[in-house]
DNA sequence: CTTGCCCTTGACGTCAACGTCACCTTTTAG
DNA sequence: CTAAAAGGTGACGTTGACGTCAAGGGCAAG
């Protein structure tokens, strides 16, 4: 497979795939000519780094747990980093939790806008300015 | 309450503060020789904003939103707009959950590296290099 | 008064994950 | 064979939420 392809597949640009290489999350063979060609696998291994780079892992974090992967071996560096990154993780999620819950309550009041939900309408409103 | 105050009340830097303001997401009078002076609930708003931006809204969004906490009221765009990120954010964490899956399995090969969990492991490993 | 800390505005720096452009070579279609 | 499509390597641009530095003003304590 060559670079389209692998970008076409899994939905990333080539631009991308280039810069993956160029952190050493991504690695390719070349042809006598110097175009990159890729395994299947490329495609996997693309979506699992996208996996972690909407989980918010920098590239160099993500360059440091893929090794394990391949060889299914991790020296307990790697094992701290993991166990790092679940926990950052799950700290992510909490913080989206509260946000979520904090624009439902924002939600709830936009359905309901009685003084016992929103104090500001306990007292008259001012004159109000539509911005723009 | 001055700068100071309120950067050290609710963790966030005098500089964020005022971005905040250039932005139009907090607001703050003045004394006469045009020093910030908050109120008590601003500190609330710090941490409601820094909830916001932890979720990964941007401040142009945020900006939308707080004028609905305020008033408690809600036009049909804004209305739009809290379920728009709300559905974000529910995306966001159904992302998360799929990485930390894919550190569970990680982390689960790392501690029972058998060939059943570790194809790599099924040949013999070749001499392995601790790096640094 | 002056020392020292806090504050002001303005402007430039940062960092990461690419987008985009220029310019050139390789491969493919007809 | 020729033209188009795809790929290569630099190198600079973008975006957002601030950090940081420069150059000065405000203000209570001693």
């Amino acid at each position: 497979m060559r670079i389209g392809d692998v970008a076409h597949r899994s939905g990333v640009s080539a631009r991308a795939l280039r810069y993956y290489e160029e952190q050493g999350l991504l690695h390719s063979e070349r042809t006598a000519a110097g175009q990159r060609v890729y395994s299947e696998a490329a495609v996997e291994r693309v979506q699992l780094i996208q996996q972690f780079f909407s989980a918010g892992l920098p590239s160099r974090t993500i360059a440091q747990l893929l090794p394990c992967v391949d060889t299914g071996t991790s020296s307990p560096e790697v094992f701290a980093l993991l166990a790092d990154e679940r926990a950052r993780i799950t700290e992510s999620m909490a913080a989206l939790a509260d946000a979520r819950d904090a624009l439902d309550r924002m939600i709830e009041i936009a359905h309901f806008p009685t003084p016992e939900h929103c104090p500001a309408l306990r007292e008259p409103v001012a004159e109000m300015h539509l911005q723009r």
